[in-house]
DNA sequence: TTCTCTACTGTGAACGCTCACAGAAGCATG
DNA sequence: CATGCTTCTGTGAGCGTTCACAGTAGAGAA
């Protein structure tokens, strides 16, 4: 009476199981794991054929107690929260990394630092090694946890360029005032000479970049600076409707208006309807993002497409490019302008 | 000449470390790792002391090996990723189970079972034991995952009520009928009498249960159904909007509409615009999730608000429950009515 | 005293894997 | 025939924990 699988869970198979299945030995086994260098093609098949037959699934903590590998990567985000979790791009951006590193056969470890003890323990996780490597969504100036970890030596990878940290941190981005630059021209391009832009937040390098590019192309079109047409946002739609309002109130002759985020863009069409401002006859409106946003509100914006799916891509490329000794290295991505019905 | 730290990364310090450090043996320094029964008050200060000056954290991957369990949880999402990834209440309800998981200091892994490598993937994953248990968001009939996840004995909590499994799996739900019923009782108390609905797709026990729930309050408010008044959605902007004009045409003298979502009442308010109703004057519309866009849109949306964050705590609370020997069971928790300019 | 019980502590053996090393076999070169 | 090289394979050790077990010490009871 043999008991191998009474009533609970059958244990999984090993390592050893399979050896023995396909008659070799453990390292045998493991090296087929590991690439199959060294082996020769006999044992590569009877080592294939037993792990189908006995459903072998590598235990990772046993490998990554080894290896000090934990071949699992963490999404860190320690942006306040709710800018972001208001944010559809957030979402693609989450999407695209767990995908990539799907690919890859890695976990994606969900991390929000939002209270001071939160920060603390994941700090306290991520050292410690619990995750090779860490995607960042942050950025905003000094922010601690990443500054801890960078100088822990972990391997970060930042989404859009972070102030304030050193070189040591790679980081993907969008090109922002490329963007924005194509945006004001295109606006320009129509004509539009009164246009006013609502910036995102200026603690930020995307909020800094896109109001340069901005201030670039007006200068190098010959149209005067007027501080009246320019009013801080912090992406959110609400801010967005507040910065529409304010210029409207300094600058009833305001033309065009380049706004920041498409969200931000949803306040301000909201703002202009108010006003009584028809879009885009009296005043075209140019968003940036293409968020789901974009597409949600009449009339459709015209906007700055990111490439959010090259973004998670690259970053993670880069992450594990650095946590295999690659050098930081910073990645910058061309944007799209996309015409719809609001310029 | 020492090499204790020469150029590279310190090793960690291990639980031997420590030991030495308090005066004490491994087991000791375990025992208070664990709960601290059967030890001594001095030797539990000895040994915190000790972590303190060592700033020792467990590894994990040794204490897996050998407990057997991970101590991590899967968030798995295989509803058709699209409508979730647009829908603001996937974001709160993942922030509420990340930060709930973090209060008992286990990690979530997010899976995302797209493809159909993706999901043989996460299944083997999972099976394999690297993680404890899964929250589950997938509403829709006969998934494949969800089955063998159950068939498998991993335990398991959705997020709505599943069709098909067996009463072997948790759930965590707001009460959709009442919710709707609260809705209409609303619309009917406004003296509307035409009322329509929008449903959400009828393959989810939700867009189920808030079509009956309309139904039922019609009946008991002696008022005739009508199928010209109920059109079909799939809870996406794009449906709503399809739904309105559907309603329009087939029964002009609506005069109220109960949406089973804000995103697709946005489309119904887009629609209604169109055709020159005033809302609430000519038609009221309710929604149902009191997500960001109910405030997002003119006029601010009136809706059933889900306790979203109740939700994912209660998922939290109920698997954690279960990997620890419950019984599955099932939580419905209530709605409340959140009243604001379309009605 | 002697025994039993409770409270506490230390020790070896695992957990399942990888890695370094030793060695075997085959083949070319001296 | 010895020597070296390459390709392949098996073996033992050890990663950092927990767990079962064997102790030890002290208190109270017989």
């Amino acid at each position: 009476m043999t008991m191998t699988n009474a009533g609970g869970r059958r244990r999984p198979p090993t390592i050893h199981d399979v050896a023995r299945e396909a008659g070799v030995s453990r390292g045998t086994v493991s090296r087929v794991l590991n690439g199959g260098h060294y082996v020769s093609p006999a044992a590569q098949e009877a080592v294939n054929a037993a792990i189908r037959r006995t459903g072998y699934v590598v235990n990772r903590h046993a490998r990554s107690l080894i290896t000090g590998r934990s071949d699992s990567i963490g999404f860190l985000l320690t942006e306040p929260q709710e800018r972001f979790f208001e944010d559809p791009n957030f979402n693609v951006l989450l999407r695209g990394c767990t995908q990539a590193l799907a690919g890859h056969d890695i976990p994606l470890l969900l991390m929000l630092a939002g209270t001071e003890d939160e920060r603390r323990r994941i700090t306290r996780y991520i050292t410690a090694g619990h995750v090779d490597g860490v995607l960042l969504v942050s950025s905003h100036s000094g922010d601690p946890v990443a500054e801890q970890l960078r100088e822990a030596g972990v391997p970060l990878v930042a989404c859009g360029k972070p102030i304030g940290l050193g070189s040591k941190v790679s980081y993907v981005a969008a090109d922002d005032r490329d963007g924005a630059r194509d945006m004001v021209k295109h606006l320009v391009s129509l004509g539009r000479r009164r246009i006013g832009m609502v910036t995102g937040p200026l603690d930020t390098p995307g909020g800094v970049e896109r109001l340069a590019g901005y201030r670039e192309v007006l200068a190098e079109a010959g149209i005067e600076a007027d501080d009246r047409l320019v009013a801080s946002g912090d992406y959110s739609r609400a801010s967005g409707e507040a910065g529409a309002e304010q210029l409207l109130d300094r600058a009833p002759d305001m033309d065009a208006v380049f706004v920041a985020s498409d969200l931000m863009a949803q306040g301000v069409l909201a703002a202009l309807h108010k006003a009584g401002r028809r879009v885009p006859e009296d005043v075209a409106v140019g968003g940036f993002d293409d968020s789901p946003a974009a597409t949600a509100v009449t009339p459709a914006l015209t906007t700055i497409r990111q490439p959010w799916d090259r973004i998670s891509n690259e970053m993670v490329r880069v992450l594990l490019a650095q946590i295999g000794g690659d050098d930081p290295a910073a990645v910058i991505l061309p944007t799209e302008l996309v015409r719809r019905d609001s310029t």
